[in-house]
DNA sequence: ATGCATGAGTA
DNA sequence: ACTCATGCATA
């Protein structure tokens, strides 16, 4: 323990400015009924494939939240109630207490995802719902949410599409539907969504396609909502990737649905939850292009089935009576928490790195962006970090480093962007911090040179890039 | 919204 | 040991 910093708090400062309009607390609710059993399967078991796509041209992230941004429009209402939604007060076990199979009653029984009362109140009750909102009746007549959001407020004009290039689609398994997929065996533990609680959802699971109403989709309204079961996500453009994401966006938030009910709903509907974090991320375009075509057809389908109930909720959480989703999470061992106990504690192996810390971590990732085994001992050593840690840093740093590549690059630019994880042979030579041996040829791997604004996002704010100890 | 982490699959 | 998908915890 000694060799971890451990500052809750310590990246407050420098992402402040990038918060100041996140303040609600995470929203968060629980998950429904079916999942009682605690059975949740790990979601990595249900779509992961194989996928072979390895390398950097394997995974292409979209480089920045191209829909993101375009909410912070301080004149646009609507940008509120993108956070608004916290009729699920229980963002956190602690608050939800039940874990699967001790109790599932304590959920307010008729959670609407409309948008509740007024902005201003639900703000000022944010942080104090939290602990008094067992009241089962709350929010369970919010009148529907006004549908004001403006068409054309999204603007993605940062995203370019050819950040794709001739990408492979991976075939997804995707929006299996619950009970009669061919696919359906994709989920592992399907055995416990089967049942997916018939009465949570009102609607017809299989029902499908397209909805008139939220064509917009992805104009081309190529794949998805075709057929229930098997919406490979062949052919997806990046544009309608994008287009889609926005369009996501806007309607849940039009609907009044967090991303934490999309990302249940997603359980409910079709066996597989999502956290909210995902659905941050699928919105905000930064996972993988295979990744986003893999997760569009499901969230195409909850948008459909969103939009053309009377019911909202119905297709949301449903939430009722189950734990939270946080509930279900894997712990540290992956396994489904099973203990009041242990949702209350916090999670053990959570480090927060000290900013300073970090701002040496990424002077040594800017040397060398894939420390050997050797590199990583040094570094540790250094930085008196435990070498999971750091090797866990660099694992993440790599995979951010691929979503902040190719921000401004423009069409045909794809191959000079910054290659974030390059084969490039080891860095040895380039940690001199100790001087161990190295005998990788040096590579220039300094981003920071090419893509400053790169950097602005990476670094903590005001940290000096160039660390002292680190020669270059 | 994002940092740190896990775990499956893979090379 | 790495990549990738994904999530808890936190800002």
């Amino acid at each position: 323990m000694s060799d971890r910093s451990v500052t809750p708090g310590s990246e407050a400062s420098s992402r402040a400015h990038e918060l100041h309009r996140t303040m609600y607390t995470q929203e968060s609710l629980a998950a429904s009924l079916q999942f009682a059993n605690g059975m949740l399967q790990d979601p990595n078991s249900v779509f992961n494939k194989p996928a072979c796509y390895n390398g950097i041209a394997a995974q292409h992230f979209f480089p920045f939240s191209a829909v993101g941004g375009d909410y912070r429009h301080p004149d646009i209402q609507v940008a509120d109630l993108s956070q608004a939604r916290h009729w699920y007060p229980f963002s956190t076990p602690e608050l939800t207490g039940q874990v699967a199979g001790l109790t599932t009653a304590h959920q307010p029984a008729n959670l609407s995802p409309r948008i509740a009362e007024t902005r201003d109140q639900i703000k000022s009750d944010i942080k104090t719902e939290k602990l008094d909102e067992f009241s089962p009746e709350r929010k369970s007549a919010l009148p529907p949410p006004p549908a004001t959001m403006a068409p054309g407020v999204y603007h993605s004009n940062h995203w370019n599409p050819s950040f794709w290039p001739g990408l492979t689609h991976a075939p997804a398994p995707a929006a299996t539907p619950v009970s009669s997929s061919p696919s359906s065996h994709s989920y592992p533990t399907a055995g416990v969504f089967t049942t997916a609680a018939p009465q949570t959802l009102l609607v017809p699971v299989q029902q499908t396609s397209n909805p008139g109403s939220s064509g917009s989709s992805s104009g081309a309204g190529s794949e998805v909502g075709q057929s229930s079961d098997s919406e490979e996500e062949e052919n997806l453009s990046t544009e309608e990737l994008e287009q889609f994401a926005k369009e996501l966006k806007h309607k849940r938030i039009t609907l009044g649905f967090t991303q934490a009910d999309v990302g249940l709903a997603l359980g409910n509907l079709y066996g597989k939850m999502f956290s909210q974090t995902t659905i941050c991320r699928f919105e905000a375009l930064q996972l993988s292009f295979k990744n986003m075509c893999k997760l569009k057809p499901l969230l195409q389908r909850w948008l459909n089935e969103a939009e053309n109930t009377d019911n909202p909720q119905d297709v949301s959480t449903a939430p009722n009576t189950a734990p939270s989703y946080a509930a279900y999470g894997r712990s540290k061992h992956g396994a489904v928490l099973c203990s009041v106990r242990a949702l209350q504690t916090r999670r053990p192996g959570w480090t927060s790195l000290e900013v300073t810390v970090r701002g040496a971590l990424e002077s040594y990732f800017i040397k060398c962006p894939k420390p050997n085994t050797q590199d990583i001992t040094q570094i540790a050593e250094d930085l008196r970090l435990e070498k999971d840690v750091v090797r866990v840093w660099f694992c993440n740093r790599r995979q951010k480093g691929k979503r902040l590549a190719l921000p401004f690059e423009e069409e045909g630019a794809e191959g000079q962007y910054f290659d974030p994880s390059p084969q490039m042979p080891l860095c040895n030579g380039h940690l001199q911090t100790q001087g161990y041996p190295g005998t990788a040829p040096p590579h220039l791997y300094l981003p920071a040179f090419h893509k400053p604004e790169v950097f602005k996002q990476t670094l903590p704010q005001g940290f000096p890039v160039g660390l002292g100890h680190l020669t270059s």
